[in-house]
RNA sequence: GCUGGAGUAGCUCAGUCGGUAGAGCAGCCGCCUCGUAAGCGGCAGGUCAGGGGUUCAAAUCCCCUCUCCAGCUCCA
């Protein structure tokens, strides 16, 4: 068996009778049912009935056998932290997307300095080669053992009786543990764990501790809060010094970075947390985005409105956001005997759009839309540069029709998000979730089943799988969130489409049907880029701050040798804007290779260098951001060049990243 | 909001045991007039986040507040 394999997955070739469980959330992963098996675990008979036992080895360099390799990792630091800190309770440590923490309790939190010395405890009990020593024992066997362990005895005590349990004739649960036994046979330390493990602990080949955080117990704000410890493992060095690589240069494209570094954002203190001054290379950027979503919303009959930043309180009193979210709105303003609030959503002054006029069900669909900008007052802790702002603008459209139109209305904005993340070089979209009714929630349960089924039947016909997110639909109904991946693998929630049966209620909404008669409108909510901002800090960090050309917000800087050749520089520049072309001159008086030094920290897409011979011969010299170079291009070709392939992005016909 | 970490020039950072602050880059001025990622010299720039306290003396020690970062919770 070679060295990398660390456990098993251990199937039937036919469906068991209850000796073998499928795990959760793994139906798609392995042929057969299966359950992973540490390697020293005995294996299970073919039950007599001419079953075959299939055993597939799982490597560390897998999913599955990372998870295992963290999950291991996650009770040495367990072990070390209780020989460094005997009082510690522990609570739950399982591995995560890149790693692995586990939670404590402990009479004051830990330190950076703690860090260090548990990493150090950790690494003698690599060299101590510890055995995972798995066993089965009741409930009480278990409470037993975690007598001095309450949040230990809490998961023990709320674990039901699984279907294995009940079809072999128990009634209450079977728990494992795992035991780590020291090279003498004495045990050193014992979790309670579903497993599997890794055979022994020098078989941890790297790993490092990240940081520490505070943490709710189960994950509830009027829980105690425990002491977490986050630490990442991995197959090889290599792979462990990759992965830190990597979280170095995610931190190199955080966008407040670079948008200040580019000069494009600007959040200085004074302004106050969550808000943001566009600077010009910023706003030219921000303004293409705003210029594409306003002219295909128009294309695909969207109706433009504007609306104010402030409004009476009974707009949302009416709409129900007082109630759910007034904690989350900026406090009130008293004017002339009545309150105003700085508006947190658009949906009441497009519903007053809707209502300034009887409306036919002639008019319906009838799509209105925005770029409003809206203020919410979030919690000081997550606000996040302009991934979570204070203030911030959706392109926002609230879409009035009537039932037996909300599918194809809802396919209509799938296939729009679509086009919009090509045209900004997002590619496919990554997930398409449908959230259903969350437990707070209003409106009958058959407004929910139907709504939930139109949002499905799209999500369907658009052609996307799609997941169930449950119970994580809006209070007022149920949505559609659709994200996409960076360009180096980060998944963000950008478009949402929402079904709302609560507002036309509330505000009383009609149209008259063919039948004469008055009927309530469906309403859908949606934002395909969400919010511009937030969308905005997205691309920066994908590109790294190297917009694709059409979204550059200085496409094109000419450079001349000498000074003699400013004149013709600018020339060069007057052609390039004489075709809508963003170009500058740069009439510095560094040395040649400092301005192309400059332009390529600036990550302008097209340099162009001029001298004697282009002068003379009508060329230009062309250098593209990252390197390479070509001479004596003819200056109408290169243009025409520059306007295709600004027409082409914009039509998202070109892949960057 | 909660837990921890941090805040020194526009940016990145140094500042020893408590003795009143320094570099590089950027900026400005001058020289250089240059063929593809940094030419040279000079000048200017700081209420050490803000407030209070301890001390003969505070960037440094203590307290409070603000802001930022990581995570938790939340996200219409």
């Amino acid at each position: 068996m070679r060295n990398d394999v660390i456990a098993a997955t251990v199937a039937r070739s036919d469906a068991p009778d209850g000796a073998l469980v499928q795990l959760p959330g793994q139906q798609n992963v392995h042929p057969h049912p299966h359950e992973e098996w540490d390697l020293d675990r005995a294996l299970p008979s073919g039950g007599g009935d001419g079953a075959t036992v299939i055993l597939t080895p799982i490597r560390a360099s897998s999913p599955e056998g990372r998870d295992i390799l963290r999950h291991s990792t996650a009770h040495v630091m367990a072990q070390a932290v209780t020989d460094l800190f005997p009082e510690a309770k522990w609570a739950i440590g399982p591995a995560v997307e890149d790693g692995f923490y586990y939670d404590f309790d402990v009479e004051r939190p830990f330190t950076p300095e703690d860090l260090e010395t548990i990493e150090t405890r950790m690494r003698e009990l690599l060299v101590a080669k510890q055995r995972f020593v798995r066993a089965e024992v009741t409930r009480e066997e278990a409470l037993a053992m975690f007598a001095q362990q309450p949040y230990k005895r809490e998961v023990i005590e709320r674990v039901e009786p699984s279907e294995v349990d009940i079809a072999e004739g128990r009634d209450e649960p079977t728990f494992t543990v795992y035991r780590n036994v020291d090279v003498d046979g004495g045990e050193a330390w014992v979790d309670l764990c579903r497993g599997p493990h890794l055979g022994s602990t020098d078989r941890i080949p790297a790993f490092k501790l990240l940081r520490t955080a505070g943490a709710y117990w189960r994950g509830r704000e009027d829980q105690p809060m425990l002491q977490r410890i986050y630490g990442t493992a991995w197959e090889s060095q290599a792979a462990l010094d990759a992965h830190l690589t990597m979280l170095e240069e995610a931190r190199a494209r955080d966008h407040r970075r670079l948008g200040r570094e580019l000069g494009m954002l600007h959040m200085p203190e004074e302004l106050g947390p969550g808000l943001a001054i566009f600077l010009p290379k910023g706003a030219h950027v921000r303004r293409l985005m705003e210029d594409w979503i306003r002219e295909e919303t128009l294309a695909r009959g969207y109706e433009p409105v504007y609306t104010p930043h402030v409004a009476k309180e009974d707009l949302w009193r009416i709409s129900g956001h007082l109630e759910n979210y007034g904690d989350l709105m900026f406090p009130g303003m008293e004017v002339e005997h009545a309150t105003y609030r700085l508006k947190p959503m658009n949906c009441p002054f497009h519903i007053l759009a809707y209502t300034s006029r009887t409306r036919s069900y002639r008019d319906l669909p009838l799509r209105i839309s925005e770029l409003g900008t809206v203020y919410r007052f979030e919690r000081s802790g997550v606000v996040n540069g302009m991934l979570r702002a204070r203030g911030f603008t959706q392109d926002d459209s609230h879409i009035f029709c009537r039932p037996d139109q909300v599918v194809d209305e809802v396919i209509a904005c799938i296939t729009f998000a679509r086009d919009l993340y090509r045209a900004f070089g997002l590619g496919e979209p990554s997930r398409v979730a449908v959230s259903t009714r969350p437990d707070k929630s209003i409106g009958t349960s058959e407004q929910w089943e139907q709504a939930e089924r139109a949002l499905m039947d799209a999500a369907a016909a658009s052609g996307f799988a799609y997941e169930v997110d449950a119970g994580e639909g809006a209070f007022y109904g149920p949505k559609i969130d659709i994200h996409a991946r960076d360009a180096i693998g980060r998944e963000w929630q950008l478009t949402t489409i929402q079904v709302d049966f609560n507002l036309p209620g509330r505000f009383g909404l009609a149209y008259i049907g063919e039948d004469g008669q008055k009927h309530e409108p469906y309403m859908v909510h949606r934002a395909l880029f969400g919010s511009i901002e937030r969308f905005f800090a997205v691309l920066l960090e994908s590109t790294n701050g190297a917009f694709p050309f059409w979204l550059a917000p200085e496409q094109v800087r000419v450079v001349p040798v000498a000074a003699d050749f400013l004149d013709h520089a600018h020339t060069v520049v007057a052609a390039c804007r004489a075709v809508g072309l963003r170009a500058e001159v740069d009439a510095s008086d560094d040395s040649l290779g400092a301005r192309i030094r400059t332009a390529q920290t600036e990550k302008v897409p097209v340099t162009l260098v001029v001298g004697a011979d282009e002068q003379a011969q009508g060329t230009v010299a062309v250098r593209r951001y990252g390197g390479d170079q070509r001479k004596g291009v003819p200056l109408d070709q290169l243009v025409q060049e520059l306007v295709e392939e600004s027409r082409a992005g914009r039509r998202g016909e070109i892949a960057v990243g």
